[in-house]
DNA sequence: CGGAGTAAAAGGCACTT
DNA sequence: AAGTGACTTTTACTCCG
């Protein structure tokens, strides 16, 4: 039971869903309710906050690591004319420090990789000024670039297209939608150089970014033209059952979620035109004309209208693929 | 006339060489 | 630095109630 435990899964039912409720100081499978471990040691904080800058100011473990500072603001400084016993240093021992100083300060600032990031470090911020970019994703970018620089990958390439293909790929890592142009044109590099950064970025650092998926969007969309929550889900049971049988990939998420939202307005009755989602979603009607001829021949939804679907409102995962095929009935 | 569909050309983007 | 290829958009035309 223990090593099931310790493997994050439940000795019941072997779900992963394992939830650590530290309030009731225990473990709990979210799927079975079996309680794992009874009176935990609860780690977390006696204070509470509720903002931000209240956590920062709560907090008393010392200041925050940032990545954004060339030396994470951390690096030590030798300070101060006096000795341990607060007496004044004499003469000699004055200039020898002063020395000592020097070239501490020198070997800080001089080393290679310092330097480098002191300049990287600048640029990032003035970029994610430029363009508004919060600072937990500049945070990310900063870890990518020292991630390129211990690689070796800096060298020999310009330090602010780097910087730049970081902070996109930081955007892309966090689903921020920042284009690659946007980004190109804050910075003092040309797109072109910045891409091929950014591609060797994700090739060499074997980065994985997550795909845009239109699930996303749909949300965002039908809050713009209004549409009922059971037509919205209406559509996300179309866009499971397009994703299902691969429908989605390679092709614009904003046109897919646009497109399943106009076919389940279609669908229940609702009058919304193309034109109004495509406005929502930034795509053209053509699009939405194109990606619905696609998704109405495969999905069989050809000829359906909404009486003939039986609507399985079951959230049982087992019949979540089946529920579809159930639903529509071709007349 | 507005909404919806089709087709071909043009344009932009992600990614490769 | 230039190319590739799948997608979207543009443009232009048709059909329908």
């Amino acid at each position: 039971m223990q090593r099931l435990v310790q493997r994050g899964l439940c000795p019941e039912c072997g779900s992963p869903e394992l939830v650590a409720d530290t309030e009731m100081s225990e473990t709990v499978c979210s799927k079975c309710g079996l309680v794992i471990l009874g009176d935990m040691l609860d780690r977390s904080p006696e204070w509470r906050a509720f903002t931000l800058e209240e956590k920062r100011s709560k907090r008393r473990v010392g200041a925050p690591v940032t990545y954004s500072h060339f030396d994470k603001g951390l690096s030590t400084v030798i300070w101060g004319n006096r000795d341990a016993f607060g007496r004044p240093l004499s003469p000699e021992v004055r200039r020898q420090m002063w020395r000592l100083r020097r070239w501490h300060i020198r070997s800080r600032i001089h080393a290679s990789d310092s330097r480098n990031l002191m300049q990287a470090m600048g640029e990032l911020e003035r970029l994610s000024e430029k363009l508004h970019i919060p600072s937990f994703i500049q945070e990310t970018a900063a870890v990518i670039y020292r991630k390129a620089l211990s690689a070796d990958l800096i060298r020999g390439r310009c330090i602010a297209a780097i910087v730049a293909a970081a902070l996109y790929a930081a955007c892309r890592f966090t689903k921020t939608p920042k284009t690659l142009k946007e980004v190109a044109e804050a910075s003092v590099r040309d797109k072109n150089e910045i891409s091929r950064c950014y591609f060797l970025l994700i090739r060499r650092l074997k980065m994985k970014m997550p795909i845009h998926d239109p699930l996303d969007y749909v949300s965002k969309i039908a809050g713009k033209v209004v549409i009922s929550g059971k037509t919205q889900g209406l559509a996300v049971k179309i866009l499971r059952e397009a994703k299902r049988k691969r429908l989605t990939m390679g092709k614009d998420p904003m046109g897919i979620a646009a497109t399943v939202l106009y076919i389940a307005c279609q669908l229940k009755g609702k009058k919304v035109t193309q034109q109004d989602i495509a406005a929502a979603a930034n795509v053209t009607e053509i699009t939405i004309r194109n990606r619905k001829k696609e998704l109405m021949k495969k999905l069989n939804l050809e000829g359906v209208i909404m009486k003939d679907i039986v609507y399985l409102d079951q959230t049982n995962s087992n019949s979540r693929n089946i529920i579809f095929a159930d639903m529509v009935t071709k007349k």
